[in-house]
DNA sequence: CTAACATATGAACATATATTCATATGTTTA
DNA sequence: TAAACATATGAATATATGTTCATATGTTAG
């Protein structure tokens, strides 16, 4: 039985690895803040959190902000609410969604600092 | 010739729309804004920012430090160079990667206090 | 110059994901 | 209750993406 080795470099620098490896976040940090970032590195999914940001919006009023097909938008209003970054409510026959999370405003600021340094 | 209909409500509610249009940020920006979570998306890439974030290292040490293939490492270094957010410099035989963007730190904050409070 | 080492890269493959289409569910009005 | 409206959802499709494998490029030691 063979040790695989992902890495036959012999230049590793041990004092740094342990270094680095001990200021590593743990697993579970580091999988979310991945999964967050999937989530907002969507156009649509964007554009609807910036719209909501704004104000509460049924799915009706956000086909027509984006020019897209209820059913698109619907699917991704879903995945928003799965992720806990937008909330519903029923009125009528329509469903209004809204922010459910006060630091996407705080979170979409400090990447577009980053882009318009660039 | 027909006009695609992407949205058949009735409901629209044309003072909403209207204000919520006047205040999204230009397209340009929400396209990068979503390009930019995208790079963040992945869990290695993830982890290898969170590492240059403590010390410049070789590609050598990053394979070891999450034990994956120096190929796979490469690729993603690559999507991390070509957005601006890691620079190398060349050093003998190795490579040395360090951050190219001083607000990762700040986005990967935002980001946690997000996950935190969930 | 050649061998050994460190890194980069193209192609292939498997997996994930966004949208469309058809249709189901839920609500109100007539 | 039936019809119209608003939204949700499953299946299918097309596209994007991460890793592996094989190999190329670049650097240094002998």
């Amino acid at each position: 039985m063979d040790i695989i080795e992902k890495c036959d470099c012999t230049a590793v620098h041990e004092d740094i690895l342990n270094k680095v490896k001990n200021n590593m976040p743990c697993e579970n940090n580091l999988y979310n803040l991945a999964e967050t970032f999937k989530i907002l590195s969507d156009g649509t999914r964007v554009k609807i959190l910036y719209a909501l940001l704004n104000s509460d919006m049924c799915v009706c009023d956000i086909s027509a902000l984006l020019d897209m097909t209820q059913s698109a938008i619907s699917h991704q209003l879903r995945v928003l609410k799965q992720a806990r970054l937008v909330k519903y409510r029923r009125e009528g026959k329509s469903v209004y969604y809204s922010l459910d999370d006060e630091h996407i405003k705080s979170i979409f600021d400090q990447a577009l600092v980053h882009i318009n340094e660039k």
